[in-house]
DNA sequence: TTCATTTTGTCTTCTGTGAGACATTTGAAT
DNA sequence: ATTCAAATGTCTCACAGAAGACAAAATGAA
């Protein structure tokens, strides 16, 4: 098979589902692919914000780093889902830092450029409206979790999720495929890794889930 | 003077300085003004989200409320603020309450409508994603300040946003005129009142701010 | 004025959970 | 197989700060 065009990821990814064919070429044409291996750095915190990213092959985390050294991760992207957008709302330096999390292909494209292509179709406007509202609803949902709710809830209520995102389901059960440490998991719910340790194993007890290395299997999510 | 037209706010308010004459008539036969009276609901959690949201005049405030009742304020809004915008991005029902904080004038639009404008005037479908952007990034910025800060620096963190947004400089001091009272600064940040009313009084005796009711006056900014 | 209600001030108590310390297990590299 | 670092499991302790209790002060209404 031949080497595959930038353009592959617009077949799986609806964003783009809604420019004419001319439109796509067009789009092609702004796009620059680059590479990182596993562990490098794609954005720093106060670098310039001057470019969108879609995430083409790999994995990526998005992290915030406090004064003191501590970690959250604020979400991990799967192929096709694009991130620094913040660039469109004229951002001037990023706020967080992008890493890839395993040998990953990017593509780029400048805000001024996106920008046009917004002016010029109105409908792919649209829809990443839509898109960052999505995204300002989920952390808002994020917020009110945080405020609410215990460390326990905070993390039974990432597995549904994350279940419901990434998870395959085979009969009454949920595999999920993941990398995710038990760190991550408690960067990711702001809580402590020894917390994700206890609940996970307290879940498991229960029969409500069970876990190894890589994988996770919700045994019945309605008791989650 | 005759009755103020509905376009009134288009002069305050940069959302619309894109809009030709044209459209701005078209635009403001769409709006519709309604009344509420102090403390009376805009929209509860769980109402369809079918349209967006003008404050005119008055004040309001978006709250959450926990399943046992506690309360978050997530913003407080005024005159020219657009709420609601959520509805764009297809959420299906409000997971959040307007309440209006006094008197209050709205311009409501529906959601199809909004969207049609926004199709026809690319330029301000370009400012409402960096104006829903700008929103995604004040909230992270909040999660980020709930996970890595303490209580006190969470409360001088909203006194400076708040002295920058709402406040009034006079040689070296800020002065703000507020209705907050202890226990709507501690809903939104996400403290205790008894904490807010420590930590002010604390920041009073260290001469960085004074305070009565409806009144702080920041006395040193940096110190905050 | 008087009275009721809201707001503020200051205690003390109690609890969730972060974090340190270490042992144990796992998986990948040599 | 052996080795070693990373990940997990399980204690313990410490502490920020929520929340309750109540008094005092301010505000607004009658």
């Amino acid at each position: 098979m031949a080497q595959k065009s930038k353009l592959w990821y617009l077949e799986n990814f609806n964003l783009f589902d809604c420019l004419t064919p001319e439109s796509v070429k067009e789009f092609d044409k702004m796009l620059k692919m680059k590479n990182f291996t596993k562990n490098s750095v794609i954005y720093f915190a106060d670098d310039p914000s001057d470019s969108l990213f879609i995430l083409k092959e790999g994995s990526v985390k998005l992290i915030r780093i406090s004064p003191e050294g501590k970690e959250i991760i604020t979400k991990v992207l799967q192929p096709g889902e694009i991130f620094g957008e913040l660039a469109l709302a004229n951002e001037s330096l990023r706020e967080d830092t992008a890493i890839a999390t395993d040998d990953t292909v990017i593509c780029t494209v400048t805000v001024e450029q996106f920008e046009q292509a917004l002016i010029r179709n109105p409908k792919l406007n649209l829809k990443m409206t839509k898109l960052i509202g999505l995204r300002l609803q989920k952390v808002e949902r994020n917020l009110e979790n945080l405020i609410f709710k215990d460390s326990t809830s905070r993390i039974k209520y990432f597995l549904k999720n994350y279940a419901n995102e990434y998870g395959k389901k085979l009969g009454n059960e949920i595999f999920i495929k993941t990398n995710l440490t038990h760190q991550d998991i408690a960067e990711l719910t702001a809580t402590s890794r020894q917390t994700v340790t206890t609940v996970l194993n307290s879940l498991k007890e229960k029969n409500i889930l069970d876990f190894a290395r890589k994988k996770i299997v919700i045994r019945s999510i309605d008791e989650l």
